[in-house]
DNA sequence: GTGAAAGCGCTAACAA
DNA sequence: TTGTTAGCGCTTTCAC
């Protein structure tokens, strides 16, 4: 019924072996020769099945993709990146959401090595003990995008969380403000809990301002509940906000205008992802720009450098980020 | 090296087949010989091989999903939808972004065949002939999400894009306006074009409101093009909008502010998709409800029931719409 | 309830 | 330059 390499071959009075060359464009095949097959192929609307060729060579160039949620955008930003360099290198991607749960993690890894990819770009807030420990005895090469592991076993692409949460709230205490609220993501997130909120503590330590822990709110990454952290500091009236997201930096915005208080006039606000809404809102946002598609893009990148046993530099890539100032800061 | 079935079944002293039998939790076997073979497949840590598995069964439960860009919130939505009803029936997902081009999408359906998927869920604003010519030659079952084909050849999961535009159109009609500017995505779009638009034409004819061309903007669904749409349209002097998506949405309430324009008092807006971003708007759009999520688990769904050769009810499903009415537009 | 054996469609030595 | 021949790791009859 489904034409197989066999059928080429006969049809075109070769070996199985010199259509396989044809197929997957070896030299060793005399032009006339390969015209002939090429003929027959088409012929025949021969298709190479992937799967018999995966299990023979053992490689699917198929790698897999667990992210939190590809409908948060900055996942889908994230998983673009990966995408887009996969194909470069023709690789596939199976895609997966995890929604952070741990043992969705856990089994999707499983699910997806039992797939035989060649490699898996992994992305989560926390990797815990029990993860970390299947990823170390994985056979196949996984990267972390946009996660820390601090035990540096695992290969990864990060920036400096705590280089650019220091100089967002530095740039507040410059701007002389005395009561910067921080919303911030969950807690559970390392990136939150140990880089990000220790940068801020330390920006005013440096600054002598002391530490209030009113200031803090944890929010789930949500407008909704960003507004509501505002409504709950105001009675402390924080004249400056650093917030974790342009979702929360919206709400944050809206909260604080329908306070009857101007940004950047009476209200500074520093935002942290600087994706397509930060130019959307208004005031436009002055934001960290954290660059999710490169991560995803570098991952990957990274990742083809393992599944073709190259020569790695860099283990753990940090790539740069910047401050994008918009309209929610004064600025210079 | 790795530990294959059959070193299970050496170990276990009993025959592939039994091991098989026992990891595909086939009944045919006595309790006790399971257990053991359990044992020594957890002590020998046997992972099944994903792709053996499916060149001898010919299933590899795995379906491929061909949209235009994941970056894209709504084909993001989408995606998710896919995804969740995906994982509910043990299917994984080969995720490739077009980026609408025809050339990638023949080539994309072409390799995801050639890896052998159970199905594809497919989107795309224009579905060319030859695209058509390949999805009917198709082995494997194709479901297209969100998309439109004419000739109902292939099936699909839609929403009523016509009734949808014609009650927004009609609402904003019903409130007394007679210029009615339509911010629309590319024309190049069935679903723009053929649906949207005629839907806005005919709603104004039934009205008996003359059809001026000059009121039509044709964008790329940008934020910046919504906005200098409505800066070209400053000389008509539009009392209404009606919007392909969110993102033009905001873009047209903030030039439209510019403008010194209040909405809804002065102007109304209505919007097309009803996303997260709805209600991040200030004011917050009323928006026609465009269930992505819904079309997207719908759509696989759909496909499962291909997949398992179970009886189709309804090859061409349409899925409900509805308006939701927020701040843009002067409600009851 | 269990086993033997024939493939699934291809790649990759190794020969020729 | 081309062909022969083992597998790759599993499922699936068909016997027993």
């Amino acid at each position: 019924m489904t034409v197989t390499i066999y059928d080429v071959a006969r049809e075109a009075n070769v070996s199985m072996a010199t259509v396989s060359r044809v197929v997957n464009a070896n030299q060793n095949v005399k032009p006339a020769t390969r015209k002939k097959v090429l003929k027959v192929i088409e012929e025949l609307g021969y298709r190479p099945n992937a799967v018999a060729r995966g299990l023979a060579s053992k490689k699917t160039t198929t790698v897999g993709v667990i992210i939190p949620d590809i409908s948060n955008s900055m996942y889908a930003e994230l998983a673009r990146g990966i995408e887009d360099i996969a194909t470069m290198y023709r690789y596939n991607i199976i895609l997966s959401n995890s929604d952070q749960n741990e043992n969705k993690e856990l089994q999707l890894l499983e699910t997806m090595l039992g797939k035989q990819v060649d490699g898996i770009v992994f992305m989560s807030d926390v990797i815990s003990a029990e993860l970390l420990k299947e990823m170390e005895r994985s056979p196949t090469p996984i990267v972390l995008a946009g996660s820390i592991d601090e035990s540096a076993a695992i290969a990864s692409v990060n920036i400096d969380y705590y280089g650019a949460a220091y100089e967002a709230v530095k740039k507040l205490v410059d701007n002389g403000h005395q009561k910067i609220a921080f919303i911030i993501g969950p807690l559970t997130s390392m990136i939150n809990k140990e880089y990000k909120l220790k940068a801020y503590k330390e920006a005013l330590a440096d600054a002598g301002i002391d530490y209030d822990e009113k200031l803090i709110v944890e929010c789930n990454n949500s407008y909704d509940e960003a507004m509501e952290a505002v409504q709950t500091l105001a009675p402390v009236e924080p004249t400056a906000y650093f917030v974790s997201n342009d979702e929360m930096s919206i709400g944050v915005i809206h909260a604080v205008e329908e306070q009857g208080k101007k940004i950047p006039m009476d209200v500074e606000v520093i935002s942290y992802e600087n994706s397509k809404l930060a130019r959307m809102a208004r005031p436009m946002l002055t934001s960290v720009a954290f660059p999710l598609y490169d991560i995803g893009a570098v991952s990957m990148r990274l990742l083809t450098k393992y599944m073709n046993n190259e020569e790695i530099e860099e283990k753990q890539v940090i790539l740069p980020y910047r401050i994008e100032e918009r309209e929610s800061t004064k600025n210079d």
